[in-house]
DNA sequence: CTGAAAGCGCTTACAG
DNA sequence: CTGAAAGCGCTTACAG
């Protein structure tokens, strides 16, 4: 392979340690033998290995704090598998992770667990971050000490942070327009869309782009209305049973953030679960325990899956890189909108 | 983190020397040395540490073999970029890795290519194997020599090998009939299927799938007859282009393997692409530069993919642990079938 | 059969 | 500001 730092260091006329220095930038070095040694490394084409970084690394192994508002939402379960696993295929490298998870999004809590985790003394965060103020500032004192964080699964405007790993709100909504698109065949649909709250960023990009899907390739397809579930199953059954009953009734529901179960039940009490004349075709988001079993009983037509282990694999792969190398992640790593459906449902990777 | 070698060299009173070659079975040890080291090594729950065994490996570094027919076959592309994405990511551990591609299925030239790969001392071996006794002859050689393979896309029945990465064919077709139950929406349409060569296990697979998941839930749906395109996009133009002609007219086709593009001609060319009462939908298989193009017109209506990076990228990651740790791959490491639809073409992992 | 040494490519105290 | 040394956890010749 490449050149090493010993190489570097007997071509410069420098000892290993004064190399180090240079091209890590440490502190206590004379800037002319600090450019004398990169010009060197320059021209040698060095790039330090990583192996021989990691090993040398160990003595202060990488701890990853990870704050999520996951509790009670089984979504989250994914990430964590995918964090779990990276941070154990990494342990030998040295990786560890401290996570905190609350309950609902009160961001002065969400602040609160990032203080608890930087006292523990993490070395990293990666953050599921709350829109709000409070978070804002938090992310500018992070980044003013030079903490690397990673927003996943949700990002925050404006704030800083290292990158983004998570769903293309935009996309997701687009795929479940166009899954109605082939059930409608041609045909005209009354469609009712439920979001989470139009408070929420995300939810208002998937609607928007599921508007998108429809307008540009399936103009049968009629939006009836958009309601806000709050993310509640009760209040998402409450407003769909409600629909179900009024004229013109929905043909098709899209339920673009919470309350997907909630939605699946109101159809299937109502008797109109399945496909087909007088059934009410109904997409979702995600792949929970209770949505996967809906989809299996036929109850709901299909839904959009945002990955959620790959959200947590990458976030640690991500982190773990950039400490080791230096290396930066992309702005935004998107994972893909799958289209789950009864059949392909089993196999393949989480 | 767990204790070191040295550690167990203390413990047991010998050298570091001597606890390698207890632990890792080599040459030239007292029995009952070896069994003493054994014991200390099970009570401290020793587990050797990657990230040292990585370095201590730079001398030999790991030089991967990978033999495909995929010359001519747009899908391996997807493979290559996994295949050459994990050995960057890993170049800095000493992976690197010797490719041999070939146009056809010729089981000889296989043969040929992977023992010029053996020539150039390989120390693992990627093989998309093709069917023949020849590859499972030479699959025994490699198994007692201890040259550890994988195959990778196509498994080879009563192959010796030590895992499969790849497709779940099965599930594959499962996942094409699950989107034509939508499509149906609880009416009936009549199917032909296309499928590359009876004598193709896979293929084969494809269509049994299919077929289940339009029984067990979609019974309107008949299948008018299965055709073999021998995987060529001229003779799947050929018969589509003649089954359209006839009556009773499919409308609804399936190609379960090569052809899909020569299918989407076909039905451009006789005015009935597009989905809707008149039109043909057609599912494919894969996700080719050509392929995804009909997607975008609108021709093909949606394609079964089966994540060929993710194929290649795994095969070099179950290679590397194993060379590294001993680890063991699974079985079988089955690639997700994704649904594939012009509006979530974008976005996400490749 | 066994041990002591050197090395993989880096980092980190410790002297000076 | 700089160098020499020790160390991370392993493997590999080389002596004996």
């Amino acid at each position: 392979m490449g050149v090493s730092i010993k190489e570097i260091a007997r071509l410069t006329g420098v000892s290993r340690g004064t190399v180090d220095r240079a091209l890590n930038d440490r502190a206590g070095i004379d800037p002319a033998v600090k450019e004398k040694v990169l010009k060197v490394a320059t021209e040698q084409g060095y790039r330090s290995n990583k192996a021989g970084r990691i090993l040398g690394l160990r003595k202060k192994p990488l701890r990853i704090g990870v704050q999520m508002p996951s509790e009670g939402n089984d979504f989250f379960l994914g990430v964590r598998a995918g964090l779990e696993r990276a941070v154990a295929a990494r342990a030998d490298f040295g990786v560890s992770m401290a996570l905190r998870t609350m309950k609902g999004f009160d961001p002065t809590l969400q602040v609160r667990q990032v203080r608890d985790l930087l006292a523990e003394g993490i070395q990293a965060l990666a953050l599921v971050p709350i829109s709000h103020p409070d978070i804002l500032a938090l992310l500018e004192e992070l980044h003013e000490r030079h903490l690397p964080v990673l927003t996943v699964n949700t990002d925050i405007v404006g704030g800083k942070r290292l990158g983004y790993v998570g769903t293309d709100y935009l996309s997701s909504g687009l795929a479940a327009g166009g899954v109605l698109r082939l059930l409608a065949d041609g045909r005209p649909l009354r469609v009712l869309v439920l979001t989470g709250s139009f408070r929420m960023l995300g939810h208002n990009q998937r609607v928007e782009g599921f508007r998108r899907a429809l307008e540009s390739s399936a103009p049968g397809l009629s939006i009836l209305g958009v309601e806000e579930t709050e993310d509640d199953d009760g209040i998402a059954y409450g407003k769909l049973s409600a629909a179900l009953d009024r004229t013109p009734a929905p043909e098709a529901v899209y339920v673009a953030a919470g309350g997907v179960a909630g939605a699946c039940r109101a159809i299937e009490e109502h008797g109109v679960a399945g496909i087909g004349p007088g059934r009410v075709r109904i997409i979702g988001n995600d792949l929970t325990p209770a949505i996967r079993d809906y989809l299996e009983r036929g109850v709901l037509t299909a839904t959009i899956g945002q990955q959620p282990f790959e959200q947590g694999y990458q976030a640690i792969r991500l982190l773990f890189d950039h400490h080791v190398d230096g290396t930066l992640p992309p702005d935004r790593t998107l994972t893909h909108n799958e289209i789950v459906i009864a059949e392909n449902l089993k196999g393949g990777t989480p």
